[in-house]
DNA sequence: CGTATTGTTGAGTGAGATCAAAACCAGTGG
DNA sequence: CCACTGGTTTTGATCTCACTCAACAATACG
């Protein structure tokens, strides 16, 4: 069993760097998700992670996340249920680099991001704030940052969305969702949402 | 109703498909897999499965999982061990989708379904059984069936690969692994194997 | 057999990459 | 308040890898 992390503040990536330089950010950490810190301390083979502000989380170790599951269901629901979470996360990226092209791509993870700071009381209305640069958003969306420059450019001069400085907010909301052809596969319940908000504090 | 498949034998994957009829493949499913143990959190998959051979497989109901679970620390642990490990192979998907080129994507996808192969010992030494068509190996590269078909006639003519009708033959494995990046991506440990063969009877 | 599905090959095209330069912006220090 | 610096974003020009279209070959199959 793994020992966990819990942010409670700030953005992280996961991220897989190739020995010539190309990167893949596998995907973003934010306030209320959980995953596993030994990529912190050891770079593991597999991927590694890196702040995109200053972080506050904390840590549960093994024998307490242990603990914590068999004592108490709820907990117990509510890691086995993040977990899922990430994972249909997962999924739709693949599918979303995959198979949809540059502007379907830059609206998902729009989206994404959007949906799941709501999720956790972190957009303030149809805006949000946006650490990333958009060469860590190319690296996620599996392109260049040149064009991810010009994506979001045809988005804004649509009037889809707008952007102040680190602020961007999603005008048209329905035509974002639309356009990402994913937007479902992050099923929000009320549930998730109150599950992914205690987990949060 | 949704429950957990345990495969015994021949092979499946998960797909997503868009209602313009693109089709992005998730993973392969082949024996010893098991899927999906997360689908009880939630409340609709996000995705669909499809057999490639006849199957064998037994069903596991969502109320006999979390029994076993608590009554057995092995089967949990070895939950526990097949969740991680699809992890792992969903991070190398969407690093090989986002950032590889055709030639090493397809090499990984070689890479990875040999390497899974042997985990089960199903490969017969450098040679496998491959089922699925060139357009669902398409699907999964996020590639389309053509370049699929030149950029296997690549590897064939440079001495990586021989096919034989529905047997594929990883001649030169230093070479694709290699050229695949990812290979470390998918740590298999003496551990692991032991666990995926008993999933696996 | 004939028919359907799958795989191969060639030609032309296009979405997105790369290259290069300019504009913008946030600090920092004078 | 301004100039200087390094990072980020934008824009234009060009190129390339992989896609599409189309025809044909091979294999599987009733």
């Amino acid at each position: 069993m793994h020992a966990a992390v819990l942010v409670h503040e700030g953005w992280a990536f996961r991220h897989r760097t190739l020995t010539d330089g190309r990167r893949q950010v596998i995907d973003f950490v934010m306030p209320g998700d959980i995953c596993d810190p030994t990529v912190f301390v050891m770079p593991r083979a597999d991927f590694s992670m890196q702040a995109l502000t200053t972080l506050s989380y904390s840590l549960v170790r093994p024998e307490d996340v242990l603990d914590l599951v068999t004592r108490s269901p709820r907990i117990g629901a509510a890691l086995w249920w993040a977990e899922a979470y990430e994972e249909a996360i997962n999924r739709a990226h693949v599918v979303a680099i995959g198979r949809l092209n540059a502007y379907e791509r830059v609206a998902y993870l729009l989206w994404e991001l959007w949906t799941r700071l709501r999720l956790v009381d972190l957009a303030d209305g149809d805006g949000f704030v946006m650490p990333a640069s958009q060469e860590i958003v190319a690296d996620a969306a599996g392109l260049s940052y040149v064009h991810v420059s010009r994506t979001l450019g045809r988005l804004e001069r649509e009037g889809l969305i707008r952007r102040l400085k680190k602020t961007w907010r999603i005008i048209d909301a329905a035509r974002i969702r639309q356009i990402s052809q994913l937007a479902d596969n992050l099923h929000i319940t009320p549930l998730s949402r109150k599950i992914q908000q205690r987990l949060k504090q």
